[in-house]
DNA sequence: CAGGCCCCCC
DNA sequence: TTTAGAGGGGGCCTGA
């Protein structure tokens, strides 16, 4: 059998886990970055694991070549990585691919790509079967010549192989050496190599399908559209450079044998941490199975700690200032009970530890002198509340903390163990048995390494803090405790009301099923399976021609692409209106029961604090936040949330858009200002300002138009995203935007100022100070920097307007305290209380001047706020 | 159980 | 002219 080389272009790969190793900041694992980073290294593994390659070889630019610190302007100064290095970062993959004994080749070149390019024609002639793997489609030469491709779909997991027959046959192009003159001509979506601006893959196709080559499209220029003559002119000064990036030398020396290039597995702390940060987890059993010495050893704590009595550690607790609480529970949901607790100080730079039950430290944990910290003290907190112990003090929640520093990245524990102390905090708990029916015997001690690892991170954290530590000591500490007692509280639910409407709608959604299963003469048809949704819509019957299927071989059937053809078969709003019913069920109204205490029948949501790259906060177990508002039928589950008091009511206050309103103060814009100022419709106010019309004869058509305009900059405004909000053309789209900028011009100044103001730092800053970092904000593919740049806009505006409600929330608690109403929910700019009999009036008062007065604006925050009996009447 | 898909909210 | 095409969330279901 023939062996099998494949060649990996490493550009991507390697400057990626380079500076992960470096530290410097990425984006998470939803990001772009991240997920090429992952995508990649699976889909190789993968790969290797399915073909079982004879070799598998990784080439680089070494420093000198293309491998630059401008690429990225944020890591300028940072050491250009030497040859050692680069193999050094790129043992994670080295290290699965020699677990499954397949050695891995490694070859410097000035040019990777062109040592790519001779590697693959050397060894080809040596009756190597040669394939390469790239998530770049820049190399012309090699597609033309022999090599197989590797092309990465959208969410950078999805993967598919082209070989040369496949792709010229996909192109048209009978003659594979012209795939050079088409991709030149493409450029590459990267911006690496330029091509000719505004033809893409097919429209290059079919050119050099027609013409046969670049020069003769340049010999021909006359024959083209005016439009398309334009382009080619205009890129003809770069096109011969175009040329010379997809053609790659195959022609230079490769003086060394295949076995000559096999690599060291050399795992290090560093790479594994690194690992372990990224979540790496599905790939890491691959090292789990390897036989290499380096990876037998097991990561050694790097800290110890000395266990105390209970009573001793009391003694020493009230001069020790700071404490750590890991708190053990019966449960995992709401109603859990506090029961062992492991507790951490420090004296004399050495670490004490204890664990007992709960109530042993009750002195300790209702002392306000002595600050605690831990991980998730919210929960912490309500374990104890649980039962009857108050969590007194200043409280040092270590997520909490890490969030306000970096939001986007993990706040684990594990993780930051991990990342700040270099201890392994899973490493002893993999060997423990994990039997259910194991009892406290074998676990003294257990959280020993936790409770201490909370404390030293503490520190570290803090000391990390800088001007953030205010925005935790004065929003997010208060807020937490706030939060925990509205989780405590709960918002009561009536099941009965649930229950009736619940009825309707599953006769209804049976009724629904049936027809469409008729209509598809399926029986078995799963109505709740997009997938067979869309082979019956667009297989079976046929009502559009022209569906594309996904990557993964299925058709959308979102709602947007079902409206489209919804005249053309009764079926469609069959499925919709499924839809909708199943959603309402599925979601709302059966879990909700569920969720219901025994214990007071209220519903208690848990908030996450630290989760949103904006400072938002989320809700779940159930979403709060989510409540169905817009459509008549879902706004009927907003009727089952009642007053927990008989003749209570329910009071909704929100501020009237906040967030436009953040923008106006932000950009200083003098019309929105002003707009805001008078109390008119801001909406048609700007209406009148891009139509220059007088505001009195906007009509609703104009309004709509306006608003959605409003909400686009806000968000990060494209012709495109707009003109399919709106449903028109791409160029009224973009003369709308014009029309928008040239009405507000501060607002345009806003954002340019916004985004060079990131690229700047590399983060954004809410009017508080909450930060988000960009560190796209300057990557060469103009997609992944036009998501940081949308984010570098809308983050400061989404965020402040998290912040000023927070801060209301905070001032609201406090002033309530002595009332018996409740504050129960809060829905990113409205808050939902609870309000017994007689509360009423005083109570809105306190609420509406409290979020009015957070802070001082140039434009006025207003509020609305009303009462009811249930929600839905509240809003 | 993760990932895809979809659809609620602000 | 490509699954790019407004920001931030969460939950259900399928299919391996």
């Amino acid at each position: 059998m023939t062996p099998k080389l494949y060649l990996i272009d490493g550009h991507a790969l390697v400057f990626k886990m380079y500076y992960a190793l470096l530290r410097r900041p990425m984006i998470n694992s939803k990001g772009a970055d991240m997920s090429v980073l992952y995508g990649f290294t699976k889909y190789l593994v993968e790969l290797v694991e399915r073909e079982r390659p004879a070799y598998l070889a990784v080439s680089f630019d070494p420093p000198g070549g293309t491998f630059r610190n401008e690429m990225y302007p944020a890591y300028k100064g940072t050491r250009p990585p030497t040859p050692q290095l680069i193999i050094d970062s790129l043992q994670p993959l080295i290290g699965i691919v020699r677990a499954m004994d397949i050695p891995v080749l490694m070859m410097p070149g000035f040019e990777a790509d062109d040592v790519i390019g001779s590697m693959a024609v050397r060894f080809a002639g040596e009756g190597v079967d040669v394939y390469m793997v790239t998530p770049d489609k820049d190399y012309g030469q090699l597609v033309a010549d022999h090599i197989y491709q590797y092309k990465p779909g959208k969410s950078g997991s999805d993967a598919e192989i082209l070989d040369k027959a496949a792709l010229c046959a996909k192109w048209g192009i009978a003659d594979p050496s012209q795939v050079i003159d088409m991709l030149a001509i493409c450029g590459d979506t990267a911006d690496n190599v330029p091509g000719v601006k505004g033809v893409g893959e097919v429209g290059a196709a079919k050119l050099i399908a027609k013409y046969g080559s670049l020069e003769s499209i340049y010999a021909s220029l006359d024959e083209l559209t005016p439009k398309l003559r334009a382009m080619f002119e205009e890129a003809a000064p770069h096109m011969p450079l175009s040329k010379q990036l997809v053609t790659i030398k195959t022609d230079i020396p490769v003086p060394v044998t295949l076995e000559e290039m096999v690599v060291e597995l050399r795992m290090t702390q560093d790479l594994s941490n690194l690992f372990t940060e990224y979540e790496f987890g599905s790939l890491r059993k691959y090292f789990q199975t390897s036989e290499e010495p380096a990876m037998a050893e097991e990561p050694e704590r790097t800290f110890a700690f000395t266990p105390a009595g209970p009573d001793e550690f009391l003694r020493m607790a009230s001069g020790a200032g700071i404490v750590s609480i890991v708190t053990d529970a019966d449960g995992t949901g709401f109603g859990a009970k506090a029961t062992r607790m492991t507790l951490a100080l420090s004296q004399d730079g050495a670490i004490r530890v204890t664990e007992g039950p709960a109530e042993a430290f009750r002195a300790l944990l209702e002392n306000p002198a002595v600050a605690k910290t831990g991980d998730d003290l919210k929960r912490q907190m309500n374990l104890l509340a649980a039962v009857g112990i108050p969590l007194e003090g200043r409280l040092y929640d270590i997520a909490l903390m890490h969030y306000l520093i970096w939001s986007e990245r993990s706040h684990k524990m594990e993780n930051l163990a991990q990342s700040y102390l270099g201890i392994d905090l899973e490493a002893g708990k993999e060997a423990r048995p994990l039997s259910l029916f194991d009892e406290p015997e074998e676990t003294a001690g257990e959280r020993y390494p936790e409770a201490a690892a909370v404390l030293l991170l503490q520190e570290r954290i803090h000391s990390e803090m800088g001007p953030l530590s205010k925005l935790y000591d004065t929003m997010e500490e208060p807020l937490m405790k706030v939060l925990a007692k509205m989780e405590r509280d709960g918002v009561k639910v009536d099941p009965g009301k649930l229950d009736d409407f619940a009825a309707g709608l599953r006769k209804e959604l049976k009724e629904r099923e049936e027809r469409i299963r008729t209509i598809a003469a399926d029986p078995l048809l799963n109505v709740s399976s997009p997938k067979q949704v869309g082979d019956l819509l667009f297989d079976k019957l046929k009502l559009d021609p022209k569906a594309k299927k996904s990557a993964r071989g299925q058709y959308t059937t979102d709602e947007t692409t079902l409206l489209e053809i919804a005249d053309r078969h009764p079926v469609v709003d069959e499925i919709l209106e499924f839809r909708a019913v199943k959603k309402l069920l599925s979601t709302y109204i059966e879990p909700f029961p569920t969720f219901v205490s025994p214990g007071d029948g209220r519903i208690h949501t848990t908030f996450n604090q630290a989760l949103t790259a904006t400072g938002r906060l989320s809700s779940s177990n159930p979403n709060l936040q989510n409540i169905p508002v817009r459509t008549d039928r879902g706004r009927e589950i907003r009727k089952a949330f009642v007053p927990g008091t008989p003749d209570g009511l329910v009071m909704s206050a929100d501020y009237s858009q906040i967030e436009l309103r953040i923008m106006a103060h932000l950009s200083c814009d003098s019309h929105l200002i002003k707009a805001f100022r008078d109390g008119v419709d801001v909406h048609a106010a700007t209406a009148a300002k891009i139509f220059g019309i007088p505001y009195e004869e906007v009509t609703a058509d104009q309004r709509r138009i306006a608003k959605t305009a409003n909400f686009g900059i806000m968000y990060g405004i494209s012709a495109f995203g707009l003109s399919q909000r709106l449903k028109i053309g791409r160029k009224e789209a973009k003369q709308l935007i014009d029309d928008y900028f040239a009405g507000f011009p501060a607002i345009r100044s806003f954002i340019n100022d916004t985004i060079e103001n990131a690229r700047e730092n590399g983060y954004v800053e809410t009017l508080f100070g909450r930060r988000r970092y960009l560190p796209d904000i300057s990557a060469r593919n103009a997609t992944v920097r036009s998501l940081a740049e949308r984010n570098a806009v809308n983050a400061p505006i989404q965020g402040t307007a998290a912040d000023i409600i927070k801060l209301a929330m905070i001032r609201v608690a406090d002033r309530i305290k002595g009332m018996k109403s409740r504050m129960v929910l809060q829905i990113h700019d409205e808050l939902l209380f609870d309000v017994v009999p007689g509360e009423a009036e005083a109570l809105r008062q306190i609420v509406v001047s409290e979020m009015e007065n957070v802070m001082e604006l140039s434009v006025p925050l207003t509020v609305e706020c009303n009462l009811g009996n249930n929600w839905l009447e509240a809003h």
